[in-house]
DNA sequence: TATAACCTTGACGTTAAGGTTAAGGATGGG
DNA sequence: CCCATCCTTAACCTTAACGTCAAGGTTATA
């Protein structure tokens, strides 16, 4: 079974992305589709989910695309130690030290989120029960 | 009991931002100091958690200027609506439903924020085994 | 009263993340 | 073979969110 591969057009639509940004995102490196003879961009799955989660990143999280792409590059490195079943103790550790800054960066964002969150809350119970007395 | 007035090198320390942003935040009329009669900047301790507020939403949360201006707008006006005991029933109804997709957004913010946890703690406890099999 | 250390308003520069337009090659159907 | 419709790179434009002077007013201190 061969690999289905896209075109730039139909990438686009399916990730909601434009093409001007496909591009750009190829310049910073975050994906790298492989080429036709002819020069054309052809995208595979693998591509276009590696896509779907930058946009994910960017849009929900508001996450630079350096920043996406040093998450990736570190994902990518995880992923390398992984597969070598034994590696440098001390890369290992320095690793870990690294997921373990993201995740704690990650915990800060989630409770801001939701602090603002509970604020929305309180409001929208004091509203509903503003329109029940009104009503 | 006055009031306690702050210069803006101050509430630049104590917030974290510089004086650009600082004056840059009073023109997108994010935040609105009072003024000695020289026209120095005077910024209240209100006026600090507010900008402490908005320092959240930007860093941790990536939202843009505008969009903070437009939530905080919209909790104002929140407020006014609470602070008269009874309104219009029409426009409360169209303040709770601004209400509601606000925490739906945050909710959608909130899943991608723990995709990305989780993913990163499957890592990591990866990496922690990885390590004890090294030692 | 002079001088340093604040503050002010311009005004132009910069970076990220694309938008837009131009000029030209590839490809598929009639 | 020709035309429409894709694609390519290159170059310049735009917006947000400031950074960075520059020129000048204010205030505290020696």
């Amino acid at each position: 079974m061969d690999l289905i591969y896209y075109q730039i057009e139909e990438v686009a639509q399916k990730t909601g992305l434009t093409k001007r940004a496909l591009r750009y995102y190829e310049d910073m490196k975050l994906v790298t589709p492989i080429r036709t003879d002819a020069g054309y961009r052809l995208y595979s799955d693998d591509d276009i989910s590696e896509i779907l989660r930058i946009r994910e990143l960017r849009d929900s999280l508001g996450f630079s695309l350096n920043s996406i792409k040093e998450s990736l590059d570190l994902q990518n490195t995880l992923k390398e130690i992984l597969s070598q079943s034994n590696g440098d103790p001390i890369v290992i550790k320095k690793s870990i030290e690294e997921v373990e800054k993201q995740i704690k960066l990650i915990s800060e964002k989630e409770i801001a989120l939701s602090n603002v969150k509970n604020k929305y809350e309180v409001v929208l119970k004091q509203l509903v029960e503003l329109l029940q007395r009104c009503e």
